[in-house]
DNA sequence: TCAAAAGTATACTAGTACTATAGACTTTAT
DNA sequence: ATAAAGTCTATAGTACTAGTATACTTTTGA
């Protein structure tokens, strides 16, 4: 039940790239920038957050000063969506999955006990990540550091 | 958030093993039947339960006659178990683990956002792994059969 | 007693996915 | 014009997946 580095890193960078920023600087930030904080490599964050792009969840700017920005606000984006953009389906096995359905080869899949039990597994966790968006991550961390009184 | 082949076979193995039999028959299951039955691999089926036997969930007869059967009762297995033999750790992401915690690599774990959301998932997985027996699903199974009238 | 049924154990393999790395290209600000 | 930045595609090493294969041990019963 494993989160790819894939999906781990460019759930990071969206967590990242929907920090607060002070007014009025543009929210552009470089891939350079988010690989040294989260000490990923460089090059493979490109990868991921191209991927991101392309799926329309971040927008551009090339050239120098460029670099990355959410492409709506932190919270119209979901983790569900980032999560499914890299690592796919939510679903633990395929007949169970909301977005991509597929049989996978019980005999009777009506009944397929295991089925049942991993539809709620599913459910569990589409409830979590597709209910939580980049500003409720942030507003959570805010709230530990408040709790812990540091910075 | 896949389940491997694996896990999904041995969990779809560990349910019928643990299907009510007629009274005073031994309920010890060969392989093959079961491999016949759900249409998998048997030469896979038999490393898939072996790993479960190894691991204190099922045990075994040789020879003529002999087979596999449920090394406790079906109340006592829950599909948390047999699913982390075969799977490994129920989390996401390792450094939410309880069973097997590793450190992830992210600059601050405490206020990782990644993290918090990550906790939550593993928590939802493994609250219905942990508290579904193999005596549930079967119970489920029954009662999907009794409503949609079949058999 | 010995053959067949059944599990045990380990090695091997083909394919695929994962985790990057590399390099050439395009766009843009200054 | 040049350097900063993203774009795009190819490739490589490694690990994992889903099996196959093979040789063995234990047990039963004819």
């Amino acid at each position: 039940m494993r989160l790819s580095k894939r999906g781990e890193y460019g759930l990071r960078a969206m967590i990242v790239l929907a920090e607060p920023v002070d007014k009025n600087s543009m929210p552009v930030v470089q891939i350079k920038e988010i690989a040294q904080r989260e000490q990923i490599s460089a090059k493979f964050l490109e990868q991921i957050l191209l991927a991101l792009k392309n799926a329309g969840l971040l927008h551009s700017k090339m050239g120098v000063g460029g670099g990355y920005y959410l492409a709506r606000s932190p919270r119209e984006i979901t983790l569900g969506q980032i999560f499914r953009v890299l690592d796919g389906p939510v679903a633990p096995i395929k007949c169970v999955s909301q977005m991509s359905y597929e049989p996978c080869g019980c005999p009777d899949e009506q009944t397929c006990g295991l089925r049942l039990v991993m539809g709620d597994v599913r459910n569990a966790i589409a409830d979590i990540l597709d209910n939580t968006s980049l500003a409720d991550v942030n507003k959570r961390q805010i709230s530990v550091r408040k709790k812990l009184g540091i910075k």
